[in-house]
DNA sequence: ATTGCCTTCCCCAAATCTTGGTATGTTTTC
DNA sequence: GAAAACATACCAAGATTTGGGGAAGGCAAT
């Protein structure tokens, strides 16, 4: 393929800006690529509208109600192949990396008779929940376009950018936030540090601290502190590690991760 | 740059087996792309080792030595931006989609006095506080390599793979796990519900899901749920969405994520 | 068949969090 | 300059969690 073409292509994907024209471009692409199908999964949990999560794929329809109706994406090696990859994958690398499970070939084999056969598939993932993947595939008969991967893996980073943007229109970019005092009595809270020990900690009294527990309940408009360490977890506001680091260096116990 | 030399440096970087590897193969790369400096930055807050975190660059050491000292990292926007794009990046858009913050402008011009011109930032992440950026820089009075852009990402894309190989090398796989039940009281308990309502809810009783979240911190070595809640999310036992989506589709309140 | 693990159930005392208020001084923002 | 948001501090009753025990049945693996 020339040069100039796969940069069409880019520019094409990552102009859309609906869902349909995202299809449309992709499709595109995926044909010029010799691939026969695509499939874009993107998925936020923060988003809170109809728009966090969608799906755009041209999959046999069968194949597609099948997937969904016997709950496939749970033991897709694929997808979990995904949650550990920093890079694209052809899927025969997702058997040997992750370790080929029972029903592993289940899915494989049945897959091939609604007309899916290889695939390369670009995993990508944000702090806080945000996912998705692009994936071209082609018939079960046919092999990958080794000399396409390189331009499928560009393809598919602009194309999920695009499916983020798409999605994004209708996110509503304000995140509630909580102040600094507040989200650090929760980080030593999240720490298992008692209300008592973080006032030691913080320099202030014990009524202060639950009184900054208390203002970011309400923030999320949830009663217990768990939850709020949950979403601020999600949002970003606090890293996993901020926790997990925390106990390794400060506590005898194992906490093997 | 020819085709082959491309996926030559590819090769070269992902065949690295040792951060010293990595750091020849990169700057050969850097140089063959016409770039100046590269830096890559690994993250793995799920590693119990010291190999849980690396950094190899090439910048000038008195820039590192300043960006550190100054904890710079907080407040750059270079770094922002990763935590929310899913594509690779210059610089010079960094600062129009997160924003210019007062400060931005400063690490901007502090860092062309040490010799960083504009970049080209290649960011990975995934779920449960895994992240790194691999960066391709310029000297200040040097343009970006427009025509190498799609190599850079490529190869910051395998280069990250790499270092995740090779800080992967030392990490030990096993965790903890949760039992399914322990699971399950996990995450109703993260949504604030207590107990005694856990208990109705699961259909057990109220001092079997006390056992369980007991079991669960002895688990962990932690003397707080919140704490297990918070390692259990790092470690993807569960999704921060199973938390957040929850509270929009069963609550009235906002929860505006 | 024994061992280990998971799940289930029970009790109790102490520590802790949650909810409902009120209040003052500072900083930011309009 | 006034309003809003933030950080700080206090109190008290009631709900909840936590730590310490003990115990039984099912299931898989050695």
């Amino acid at each position: 393929m020339p040069l100039v073409l796969a940069k069409k292509l880019m520019s094409e994907v990552s102009s859309a800006t609906s869902r349909s024209a995202l299809f449309t471009a992709l499709g595109n692409a995926t044909r010029h690529m010799s691939f026969d199908h695509f499939a874009l999964d993107y998925d936020d949990c923060r988003a809170s509208n109809e728009n966090d999560a969608f799906l755009v794929h041209d999959y046999p329809p069968e194949w597609a109600r099948v997937y969904q109706s016997l709950g496939l994406a749970t033991q897709d090696p694929v997808r979990r192949t995904c949650e550990s990859s920093f890079t694209s994958f052809p899927w025969g690398v997702s058997y040997q990396a992750t370790g080929a499970v029972r029903g592993d070939h289940k899915i494989l084999g049945l897959s091939r008779e609604y007309g899916i056969g290889d695939g390369f598939t670009v995993p990508r993932h944000l702090p806080g929940g945000v996912s998705g993947s692009c994936t071209f595939v082609v018939r079960p008969d046919a092999a990958l376009p080794v000399e396409m991967l390189q331009v499928a893996d560009l393809l598919g980073g602009v194309a999920l950018a695009s499916a983020r943007k798409i999605a994004g229109l209708h996110v509503s970019a304000s995140s509630p936030g909580l102040t600094d005092r507040q989200l650090e009595c929760l980080l030593w809270w999240g720490r298992g540090k008692p209300a008592a020990a973080i006032a030691i900690i913080m320099g202030i009294s014990v009524e202060t601290v639950n009184q900054h527990l208390k203002m970011a309940r309400e923030r999320y408009g949830v009663d217990a502190s768990q939850s709020v360490l949950a979403c601020a977890i999600a949002e970003g506001l606090l890293g996993p590690g901020d926790i997990l680091r925390w106990f390794r260096t400060h506590s005898g116990h194992a906490v093997t991760g």
